[in-house]
DNA sequence: TCTTAATTAGTCAATCCTGACTAATTGGAG
DNA sequence: CTCCAATTAGTCAGGATTGACTAATTAAGA
């Protein structure tokens, strides 16, 4: 339900029509999700179906329909509990880059280092980029450092691995 | 593609049907990937459309239908891609649990302590889960090594966090 | 030797998610 | 003032995912 509540939580700060969703959604909140538009859009249909925003429909010249949502009292008590369950709760993060890991023994530890060093590469230029995100207002600079730590500990850990499969390397050499 | 290559790599290894996949997934991959049995099972009938595996349907007794999946010349082509794709590459995680963080500032610090506090108390206790996991073999021991590194950086920063809104509570109060 | 619980094996309807698309408006270069 | 690219706004068909279910087999206790 954390889609839902990342909605809900930027619509009872201000009404908003869909694509002012779907900038907030992108430019601050990447690194939690990757909610994408028609999602966006999926689920505000669903959650004005539940009663928790109204959705009203404006026409301005004869541009597309635009829908301006509005959180509902119903839709703020929800929000009061999405939000203090999300607080309560720790939801384990999934790594896909593991299950390529699993599995490097089937190949030369010759032939991994190369796509190793790939990868290292592409973590290190996240990690730059995210260094240099502008500061954030409030809680929100806490994501920015949450994810700046978690690239930290990444590239470390990366690096450990790298080493490994060298040694491997050299012995089988 | 990831879940496929996960399937590929078991299937490399033996031959095997469906029940067989799932507890391996859950056994010993639970740390890199959260595919569920239908999802299993859907992906496999893909594959086998595809021609990447092969479907041998046998019954013993009057059990239901059970399905013995092979890896197929052109499948073994298609894991040695998506595996080296997969090493390659940096995909970023993502946290569900920041989305609430982003928001906390929308409720008293008083009432998001002890929130938080349960929260670390389910990160506390997945780490101690984690750190019990017998040895395993070979490169299977990196997944275990790096769960237990992010959940001990996770709880780190929660602490963090903690310490964070235990400031606001005292400032407000 | 019943009965119950756990394990093995898989299916299906309903829901969720997104790549690719349409379409109007605005800004700016020439 | 015209044309092109970027921005604004949203839709839709099709594919992915899973909760809830069915059903046979085995294990174990009373």
């Amino acid at each position: 339900m954390e889609r839902e509540l990342l909605l809900l939580g930027f619509l009872r700060r201000e009404q908003a029509h869909g694509y002012r969703l779907n900038e907030f959604i992108e430019r601050e909140m990447a690194t939690c999700t990757d909610i994408k538009k028609p999602t966006a859009y999926f689920l505000l249909a669903k959650m004005a179906k539940q009663g928790w925003i109204t959705m009203r429909a404006t026409r301005e010249g004869n541009r597309p329909l635009r829908r301006v949502y509005r959180l509902t009292a119903k839709g703020e008590a929800q929000y009061q509990q999405l939000l203090r369950e999300n607080l309560a709760s720790f939801i384990e993060a999934k790594f896909p880059g593991d299950v390529g890991l699993a599995y490097a023994d089937d190949l030369e530890a010759q032939d991994v280092l190369p796509l190793l060093s790939n990868r290292r590469a592409a973590l290190a230029a996240r990690l730059e980029a995210t260094r240099q995100v502008p500061p954030h207002a409030g809680s929100l600079q806490l994501l920015v450092d949450h994810q700046v730590l978690h690239l930290e500990t990444e590239l470390a850990w990366l690096d450990q691995v790298i080493a490994r499969f060298k040694r491997k390397a050299k012995q089988s050499q």
